[in-house]
DNA sequence: CGGTATCCTTTGCGATACTG
DNA sequence: CAGTATCGCAAAGGATACCG
């Protein structure tokens, strides 16, 4: 039974909470921020609900025109329609506010909450293009004009490769922990140009 | 006993909901933004509201450094810290989003939801400043520039006045109602220069 | 893989009453 | 006015099992 109740405000910010306010709905919206998602990933990625949860929220972001339900390839997969994107910045936005609350106790990362938090928090620098590989799941990050771009997919020719999982990934932005230290106990592994992650790790450090 | 469940992830959009996902906490932040306000004030306008759900609200809200309770002139007010407001253009953006959101059934409008919807929904014009009142409160409103401005409180000298109640002024924005009709049967009244009042709402009814 | 179905616990939340 | 206290329930949501 999917929830269907609302503030019965025309305030714009109600309505739009009467959509997207519910709990992990901003969340799923944020996973296909990447692109359209799978059933099963989505469910790797949100680890905290349940699938019954998630089954419940898809339903009603569909039903209310956030995203679709397409079949391609012969898999579903789960798409923002181009209402739904226009959440894009205001999420961003919402994200670089939440950098300021308190990391949580025993954060379970996932690889693309540490993406998109890399996407927050990284600064544009020179054009470079990096193979990002995290816990087996590969993207292509870019830095580049005035923004960092994410997206899933191996790029074609990537100036660096990187190898780590969302933890390691997450305490290097955070500086938690050295880029060398992970880079000679095996957390992490780069090939190519490694003095341009380095630089882009430093750009996520600004107080 | 206030809510402290947590998403558990480490990316600024699920801290960020953390502090303001609950419901209706970003509701709460709406009613700031125009101003300190009072408890009562807020149980009036966020009618749907319980006091006892609402306290809870404030109180994570302070604890979590989004607002602070101050006394000052004999009263408490709720007040938003400079972080709080920096939620502002997050909410009047996420406003535009959801004016796509079918209106709610028989709508229960409040002065200040159908204020943030004016703001967000009326396009700036030539300089022209309103004394709004609706349901005996008194607002300031303000075309001109790129923007249009709300304010509680009365101005200096209005170019037009206009006393009305916020389910009528709902309608006249969302072309439910005409100005002329509205004005023929009391339901709005106008002095001044009632030909821009005239053209604020026209700016509003865009497709 | 992509979900449903079922059960059960939790708790958010509403209603009401009460207090400094 | 500005909340707190108590009660009670519907409903959200977690766990697990199951199915096409």
């Amino acid at each position: 039974v999917p929830t269907s109740r609302s503030y019965r405000d025309a305030c714009g910010i109600a309505r739009a909470l009467d959509v997207v306010g519910e709990r992990w709905a901003l969340l799923v919206v944020r996973e296909l921020l990447f692109g359209p998602q799978r059933f099963s990933v989505l469910r790797k990625e949100l680890a905290g609900a349940s699938s019954n949860l998630l089954t419940d929220r898809l339903r009603e972001l569909e039903a209310n025109g956030v995203l679709v339900r397409r079949r391609a390839g012969g898999v579903w997969r789960y798409e923002l329609t181009e209402w739904g994107r226009e959440l894009e910045p205001i999420l961003l936005a919402l994200g670089g506010w939440g950098l300021r609350v308190p990391l949580p106790a025993g954060p379970a990362l996932t690889a693309s909450s540490v993406l998109i938090f890399l996407r927050g928090v990284a600064r544009p620098g020179p054009d470079v293009t990096y193979r990002m590989e995290l816990d087996g799941r590969v993207w292509t990050v870019r830095t580049g004009g005035d923004e960092v771009s994410v997206e899933p997919g191996a790029p074609a020719g990537p100036d660096v490769s990187v190898r780590t999982d969302p933890v390691t990934l997450n305490d290097l932005l955070a500086g938690a922990v050295a880029l060398d230290d992970a880079l000679s106990d095996g957390r992490v592994a780069v090939t190519g140009r490694v003095p341009a992650f380095r630089r882009l790790l430093r750009t996520a450090l600004r107080p």
